[in-house]
DNA sequence: GTCTATAGTAGGATAGAC
DNA sequence: GTCTATCCTACTATAGAC
């Protein structure tokens, strides 16, 4: 039962260390120490064993930050938990790992369920603070909380993946989104007449575009809770 | 000289199909119709074939969007043409691609470099379009141009990874996007009263966060103009 | 459950004929 | 420039000893 453990903690330290394209029998068990058949014997697949390791990480990151969110109380405030998660996660790889498990599933389908259900891990966490947050602002006729949160994740992942090779390009970017952050604060402070003019713009319905879905997730499998 | 070009196409087609993980010299060989050692006698590793391929590709398409880039006129329209580019490139497969490549380069440090020129040569573009578009509006104070286009390029391509695992997610996040893209509408047509009260938020420096960089980027390689 | 050994396959790279 | 043939390495997966 040990060696299973190693194995998942192995296959995360193959794929932080030589990407997705590197992850083999071969590396993983080097990376956990044990024997290369082991990979087999316990899970038959490499891609079996990928799958067991994505949805183990997630589950443990999500779950240390479960309160951190439930006690965020502003916009302002998730973006700053935002930071820090960036930060401390960067530097255990869970968010690297993550993409990659995210490019893999890309060709490969019995990869893709398992990582889209990691990611819903962390999207229903976001989804809910933004539904609590935006629920009786004045933004809430204009933002559909479940569709901001995956905005918001593949945000995340497409910053961890442009900081692999940009490092000051994506400082930057974190910056910038910082910056603008403080136009939420702006709309929270204007008071009944910007309400006003925010409602007006709302109801003024713009020019239709060819879009599949107009507003929310009408059936949208979560996966996991 | 035929046959480099044709080896180049067939490395992209490669990406799509197989991801970064499936690339090799016979896949890519099989996808361009020509013969295995014909990688390494015009390229040498398949490494600088992908170095190569990446390249090309990309500044290719971003000379097709270049005129349209130029005719934004607002940051609704280059909403859309975020859009318009989204559905147009995805359905070639070219953001794909660079997802892919970026994917691998996080441990290739061969791969970083042209991957990140490739990135600049959007993120350029982008840039220009937010520095002209920022210039004179009330929100100019409040934002990066270089740091934002590249929070911009780093979101979209981790849409289209999010989109490759969960379809109707993504739609659903750039509806959301497209919705709170309505606030900068506002912002624009509050009149002046809106805009002291812009200019009393941005001077209220905010509490100082561990950060390497304030503002701006003061000396990123930009690679490629 | 864990190990060694090994079959069978795919991939990087080169030599040499054409 | 292009092809065949080939070497060597690394990989997945299994069989069988312990």
């Amino acid at each position: 039962m040990n060696t299973k453990q190693r194995l998942i903690d192995g296959t995360l330290q193959a794929i932080r260390t030589h990407g997705i394209a590197g992850v083999s029998a071969r590396t993983v068990a080097a990376c956990a120490g044990v024997n290369q058949a082991l990979v087999f014997y316990h899970f038959g697949t490499v891609d079996a064993l990928l799958v067991a390791a994505c949805h183990t990480a997630t589950a443990e990151r999500v779950q240390v930050y479960r309160d951190r969110f439930a006690a965020v109380g502003s916009l302002r405030e998730l973006l700053d938990l935002g930071r820090d998660l960036h930060t401390e996660e960067r530097k255990q790889g869970n968010v690297a790992v993550l993409a990659q498990l995210l490019a893999g599933a890309q060709t490969d389908e019995r990869l893709a369920p398992p990582v889209r259900a990691a990611l819903n891990l962390w999207t229903n966490e976001i989804e809910s603070v933004l539904r609590r947050l935006l629920d009786r602002s004045p933004l809430a006729d204009l933002t559909d909380p479940a569709g901001l949160a995956r905005a918001v994740s593949a945000a995340f992942i497409g910053l961890e993946l442009y900081e692999g090779v940009d490092p000051t390009g994506a400082t930057a970017a974190l910056d910038a989104l910082d910056q603008l952050a403080t136009l939420t604060d702006v709309v929270d402070d204007l008071g009944p007449l910007a309400h006003r003019a925010l409602r007006r713009h709302t109801r003024k319905e713009r020019p239709p575009r060819k879009q599949t879905t107009r507003r929310g997730l009408p059936q949208t499998p979560t996966d996991q809770a």
